[in-house]
DNA sequence: TCTGGGGTCCTAGGACCC
DNA sequence: TCTGGGGTCCTAGGACCC
């Protein structure tokens, strides 16, 4: 069957252009949590040579200097637009795989071949249209040539946005011409490895004896070669599977030198994971607390974890920021410059599948029912509307987000204007 | 002189993805 | 001064079992 993979183009920055048409033919980028790194560039920045994941603060001359439009990210708007996405793939097909917030898998089953380009183009536009968002498609007969034919269809002129990997003679013509890391699960590792058996592009690859990928790539790569020679190896996922780990971590916006304020942040950070459970209705049996120093300058440097075992597991914020702040309390030295913290969740169960404990907190449901009425609050109201205490209120520690656009399309306090006269 | 064979489970670390 | 966040999978090696 053949698999289309539909990705949109330089995601953020289109989610941002939806919003302000004046974005349009301009540099634009967007920059990571904390204002730290580009994450997405418009085709004008990466013109001025932006780099992916280039720090922000080495490139203020260029992006004053250019005029480049600078955007902090916009989480909620960009998984509002990722959603209106999905739902009009939806229409043009019964089989969706949502692989990334911009990228979904999308089965092709029962189109004759030369159907398929029409589809995509009407596919193409209709989402043009629909959610302003504009996309490349990639077909082929495996998710991995489908990857690879959507970056085609990106980068190289004349495909306009659509391009057809399904037969054979396409293939033949274009894999040579793709360098060996462009190919989805070739890394920097494994690139370094196929270039000192001289294999350098995707046809180098393709043309690999199994057994050599087997042994230079282990299981995966011997799944990609496979793949690359048109045999499918990777299904589509259409039911998303369990989460097995969650995690909310965070650089500060600026240093913590004081144990209240890491108390404050990383009961935040588990009062957010807590959240992210219950949306999922898991709940976890194993937690970890870490905190470090700068990883860039010479501050004196200090890095730790701390692991404890949630018994019964649980979902309970409450539950969550105890043990957090029990495990950081035990890490914490005074006398450092902290400058990221996180709390990650391991071991998720179905909250439904825990056996309740007799003697633990909520085993009378009222926790449980706190937990909902606080989730539906701040669902109705806005996030943090209600908040454990211990995670503070003025957070002098949060993340710095200084170039937000609004959430247009989430909050009714932050909608468009429109004038007509 | 000669010192087995075959499992499972867990964890840490590496590699990769967006 | 200023360098993100959140995931998955695979392998090797140790501990343990019979």
């Amino acid at each position: 069957m053949p698999i289309a993979l539909v990705d949109g183009n330089n995601f953020y920055v289109s989610c941002e252009r939806v919003f302000d048409p004046s974005l349009e033919g301009r540099p634009v980028i967007v920059l990571s949590n904390n204002d730290g790194i580009a994450v997405a560039r418009s085709e004008e920045a990466k013109a001025l040579g932006i780099r992916m994941g280039e720090p922000f603060f080495r490139i203020r001359d260029l992006v004053r200097r250019e005029g480049v439009r600078v955007f902090s990210s916009n989480y909620p708007l960009y998984a509002d637009m990722s959603r209106r996405m999905n739902e009009t793939l939806a229409r043009f097909s019964p089989e969706v795989e949502v692989y990334s917030i911009d990228e979904s898998f999308v089965g092709l089953g029962g189109f004759r071949r030369r159907e398929l380009v029409a589809y995509a183009r009407d596919l193409r536009a209709t989402m043009k249209t629909w959610t302003g968002i504009p996309v490349a498609v990639g077909i082929g007969p495996t998710k991995t040539l489908a990857k690879l034919a959507n970056r085609c269809a990106k980068k190289m002129p004349g495909f306009d946005g659509v391009c057809d990997l399904t037969d054979p003679a396409p293939r033949a013509r274009i894999l040579p011409t793709v360098p060996v890391a462009a190919v989805w699960g070739i890394g920097p590792a494994a690139t370094l490895r196929l270039a000192q058996l001289g294999v350098r592009t995707a046809a180098d690859l393709r043309a690999m004896p199994p057994e050599l990928a087997r042994r230079i790539l282990t299981v995966a790569g011997a799944r990609i070669v496979r793949e690359l020679n048109g045999d499918s190896c990777l299904d589509l996922d259409l039911l998303p599977a369990p989460r097995k780990g969650t995690a909310v971590t965070r650089s500060f916006g600026r240093p913590v030198v004081a144990w209240t304020d890491m108390e404050e942040a990383v009961s935040a950070f588990a009062a957010r994971a807590g959240e992210k459970l219950r949306a999922q209705g898991l709940a976890a049996a194993h937690l970890a607390v870490f905190m470090h120093t700068h990883r860039f300058n010479r501050d004196p440097a200090y890095a730790n974890v701390r692991a404890a075992n949630l018994v019964p597991a649980t979902d309970d914020t409450f539950a969550l920021v105890g043990a957090a702040v029990r495990a950081a309390r035990a890490i914490w030295r005074d006398g450092f410059r902290y400058t990221k913290a996180g709390v990650v969740l391991a071991d998720l169960v179905p909250r439904a599948r825990v056996a309740p404990d007799l003697f633990a907190r909520g085993a009378d449901g009222r926790a449980a029912r706190l937990m909902a009425a606080m989730d539906a609050l701040n669902a109705r109201m806005g996030r943090n509307t209600v908040f454990p205490a211990s995670a503070g209120l003025a957070r002098p520690w949060k993340i710095r987000a200084e170039r937000r656009s609004a959430r247009y399309t989430t909050s009714f306090a932050e909608l468009p204007c429109v004038a007509a006269r």
